[in-house]
DNA sequence: GTCTATAACCGGATAGAC
DNA sequence: GTCTATCCGGTTATAGAC
């Protein structure tokens, strides 16, 4: 068997690449083909859902037939895996980076928000696979998307870590509630997938900055609690 | 051919239900008993995504067989336009109101708020069929579903004229971007919905009380300004 | 590494009996 | 209004030639 194949099943993110110890090889290498295939793939889930994606349409796009695919993948759900998994890798990877710079909380999330923009160009298509099809994917039978749901846990933590250290601290107001807070942030950031355009009026590092004045200091003009309810 | 059939096509929203002269029947009318059947298909669309939910998946739940539901529906696209357009007519009026009543734009915006949070319940099921297949409907040949795209249009300036109203004068603080900021609102509201468990710890009042807290007055502690960046 | 050919299956939709 | 029976096309995946 192709050690590259994934062969997916119970073995979560740290399990797959044991065959990764790729060998650079003279040039245009067999890693760099399937990164290209797996980007490939990724814009047209993005583009359709992963469901109206079809393995021929991912064959076309590469320029060979369907039956040629599987020489590369074992099936159209290890592809998707890899778009996954790469996103998740680079995002848990940043996020610690960041955490391990320390500093006043409000400044961390300030830098943990100013990294999830930043990901919206690079990872665009796994970033909308991700709000799409989260759900398909966990649905399906087995726990091959497991890792997702692990990924997202620690995340969780790190944000809520942080918030709560703020609260105790006192750079951030004690009457919002941490989860609830975390999520509304969290989600914010990543369904800016869905409008962001690489090519548009305001690069992610602008939309940081406005959502970050807001978070922080908020809409309202004047004194604090002149707000209507 | 049955009136009560959605034949879909190039008509829109307003169109839709011509035959809805419906005579109140003796008891469980027609209208009903199909009412029945979108809020089924709402339920496995919004669990499973519209793609993966088959016809016969549907019968099942309603006790029929997939045949049979084509006494009621055209097709399985009709069924999720009514599931989607029973929302958005139900949404639209709803923020119609809120602008009737006018007031200040800052409590215009808070009550448009509490208005979006609060169709998170009885319109659960629908949201998230919006939320993950809103791409996949859109790329359906012919412009079906381009009812939704006008609903949001609409729902877009009657937002984004408040926030403008509210920057003229006084009360939303100037130097944010009204489109920009009008996005991350409506994103933050109806994403909620991947979280949002009508039996949970706080209610959709409550998370609406909390975002209108955040968003008018900010995390932050102390004086203005003082946000990190 | 790609192609040809095809297996095995599942999807939406229809026609007509009852 | 529902069932039976079925059509037809598309889907993932496989086997073996080149």
């Amino acid at each position: 068997m192709n050690p590259r194949k994934n062969s997916g099943g119970t073995t979560g993110a740290p399990a797959r690449r044991q065959g990764a110890a790729r060998r650079a090889t003279a040039s245009g290498s067999a890693s760099e083909r399937r990164d290209h295939l797996v980007q490939l793939a990724a814009e047209l889930f993005a583009r359709k859902g992963f469901q109206a994606t079809t393995v021929r349409e991912i064959a076309v796009e590469a320029g060979i037939l369907s039956g040629s695919l599987y020489h590369h993948f074992d099936s159209k759900e290890s592809i998707v895996d890899e778009v996954l998994t790469t996103f998740l890798d680079d995002l848990v990877g940043r996020y610690r980076a960041v955490l391990a710079r320390g500093g006043e909380p409000r400044e961390v999330l300030a830098e943990m928000v100013r990294t999830g923009f930043a990901a919206l160009k690079p990872h665009r298509a796994a970033v909308t696979v991700m709000q799409n099809d989260w759900n398909y994917l966990r649905s399906l039978p087995g726990d091959r998307f497991g890792y997702l749901v692990k990924a997202e846990e620690e995340v969780e933590r790190m944000w809520i870590e942080q918030i709560k250290r703020g609260q105790a601290t006192g750079g951030i107001r004690p009457d919002v509630d941490p989860k609830l807070t975390y999520r509304m942030i969290r989600d914010t950031i990543w369904v800016a997938v869905r409008w962001f355009r690489p090519d548009g009026r305001l690069d992610t590092a602008a939309i940081a900055e406005h959502y970050i004045m807001i978070l922080f200091d908020g809409l309202a003009t004047g004194e604090r609690s002149s707000h209507p309810g």
